[in-house]
DNA sequence: CCAGCGTACTGTACCGGTCAAGAGCCACAC
DNA sequence: GTGTGGCTCTTGACCGGTACAGTACGCTGG
């Protein structure tokens, strides 16, 4: 069974080609019967369409748009804000008509998925700034929009306002009366760093610092779960024991009040903790979670606006999306 | 700046179009000598490396794999189980060269990523099976393999045991001694069904009923969460309370297992109750979770090396992974 | 009666690569 | 001296569509 193209149908019904083409993609092109006739005969003959791959030459988009990851994706799909992102993204991208496809940061230099899969366009999602990728991108001319990312140079960009979050929460202790904080944040490759990472620190320091507190600093890596919750343990489990802890995330919050509780300490009376994000895991957790909250679905749908823009020649604004302080149980005034 | 071609290197060195293909593809066909020229050449003219789609035209095959996804992927990406399988595709994909592309099931006619993203294979997962976007794939020829799905005709799959695996967990609760168990599933479309639920109901079934244990069944939807919370309050605020509920999932559990603590019941010693899938909820739930293990990551590997035979021409054997009970703290023998 | 126009279809030139076969050249063996 | 073979590079066809500029024809209006 020879492979079925528009050559084939035209044949077989007698006409151009071109004529065929025409019935599948530009229907206003020709006469309703002839159309019908020719759908029929493409049908019988068990054509699938119009192949994507040679229309994607033709016509020089491909009717997907790619997504940046730094590293292993397991982590991007097991954190539920990364996770909230990428559903929220493909959704925005599906009302489009565009397809999603995940580009992993390449570690071997045979396969690099940013410079050898078609794309119309995509998103750099927390990655760092000098991967290799990002310039195969900027290469090839694909349009691109970063998120949670600084931005260098003239790229189209939608970011969280984390700093302000990060003050808001910090704030907050201080406000309470807190004048001892940890802080529980994301271990990151000093090289490539981690936008919200920073930020957040920025932020914490900017309402910790002009209150006199006094900060303890502790980093670990995203996973396993049990590398945060070890390290709360190490930050909780000394003599000067802060009255409060700042968390990178809910999940890192989550960890905290576990190593808390394993220590005999009631949260919040004995000990304060503020997440970040607002996931899930902040409004379930026992006691419910005071945290930072962001709107994930509104940055995804910003993101694809973005890029949406830029694939069509446009240059849209950068995007800041506020963030808020969300106070349930978590925080109390520190123990007399 | 028009574009940079191939023909455009040629021109450049002074050698055919072909050559400076062979360069980028098959630095085995030139000596070394040209080839660095070439390649510099390249750079010069700020050259991306060849332009995927028409290699894709050309070559046939376009480097990245579809997977095909029912309804909303938010909530394919909020679920832990289909977030971690969706992780272990990816990795594995990516490991053999390969993107992954997402292709949502279409509700509009206009825009069917199944029929109009090229794609060299699919994932068919948790999807209706008689679902357009299917036909679509088989008539376009792409290699398919379908997961967590009942096999309809000649089509490569892998599944799990989720039968045997609700065998087991059934069986514990009659060993306690239970006599009275709530299921707790997924309401599912008549029509569409759900592989998983439907063989988890038959395998509870299995031990239950020469058991002649009596069941109370309650079906809520995936989403939101608080419609399991409230599914399990119906199912325990009834005078002829079950002893112990089989839940679905492991959030469910966790929602059963809220919803009996909302009631005044302890777990396991009022209430048993035992989840599915060993996710990470699992041993983090308090009481942890007696639940069903499955191999999420070599679900998304054997599905992986699955595709990729399908591919290369091969029709590789079905796959059924294993599962086994876990047994943890939220099982205990009924009341007295 | 013919310009002018809309409708329906066709012809040709791409899109930017890859494949398979061939041609020039030198080395080496017989 | 020449056949054989390997290394390089070139030639021409092809992948399966789409864009754009025609062409043919019937209808309308002055």
């Amino acid at each position: 069974m020879a492979k079925v193209t528009l050559q084939s149908i035209a044949d077989r019904v007698g006409v151009s080609r071109m004529t065929v083409s025409n019935a599948f993609s530009r229907p206003d092109q020709l006469s309703a019967d002839l159309r019908a006739k020719i759908l029929a005969a493409a049908d019988e003959l068990g054509y699938g369409g119009p192949d994507p791959a040679a229309r994607a030459l033709a016509r020089g988009r491909t009717g997907s748009v790619g997504l940046l990851i730094n590293g292993s994706l397991s982590e991007a799909f097991e954190d539920a804000v990364s996770a909230a992102f990428l559903a929220s993204v493909s959704d925005a991208l599906s009302e489009r008509g565009l397809a999603l496809t995940l580009l992993p940061a390449s570690s071997d230099q045979s396969f690099v998925p940013a410079r050898d899969v078609a794309v119309d366009g995509a998103l750099v999602y927390i990655c760092d700034p000098a991967a290799p990728d990002i310039a195969w991108l900027e290469r090839r001319q694909v349009p691109v929009v970063v998120v949670d990312h600084n931005v260098d140079g003239d790229v189209a960009s939608v970011n969280v306002d984390d700093r302000s979050g990060a003050r808001l929460a910090a704030q907050h202790l201080v406000d309470l009366g807190h004048r001892r904080v940890g802080i529980l944040t994301l271990e990151t490759d000093p090289a490539a760093g981690n936008y919200p990472a920073r930020e957040r620190m920025l932020g914490w320091h900017d309402a910790l610092d002009p209150a006199g507190a006094e900060t303890v600093v502790v980093a670990t890596p995203f996973a396993p779960p049990e590398a945060a919750y070890d390290a709360a343990l190490g930050l909780l489990d000394r003599p000067d024991r802060p009255t409060a802890v700042l968390c990178f995330s809910d999940a890192f919050a989550v960890a905290t009040i576990r190593a808390a509780e394993a220590l005999g300490l009631t949260v919040p009376a004995d000990l304060s903790v503020v997440g970040f994000d607002d996931s899930v895991l902040a409004a379930g957790s026992r006691p419910p979670l005071t945290t930072v909250h962001q709107e994930v679905p509104a940055k995804g749908r910003a993101a694809v606006a973005a890029i949406a823009e830029v694939m069509s020649g446009g240059r849209p604004a950068p995007v800041l999306l506020p963030t808020s302080l969300v106070v349930r149980e978590s925080t109390a005034p520190p123990p007399a």
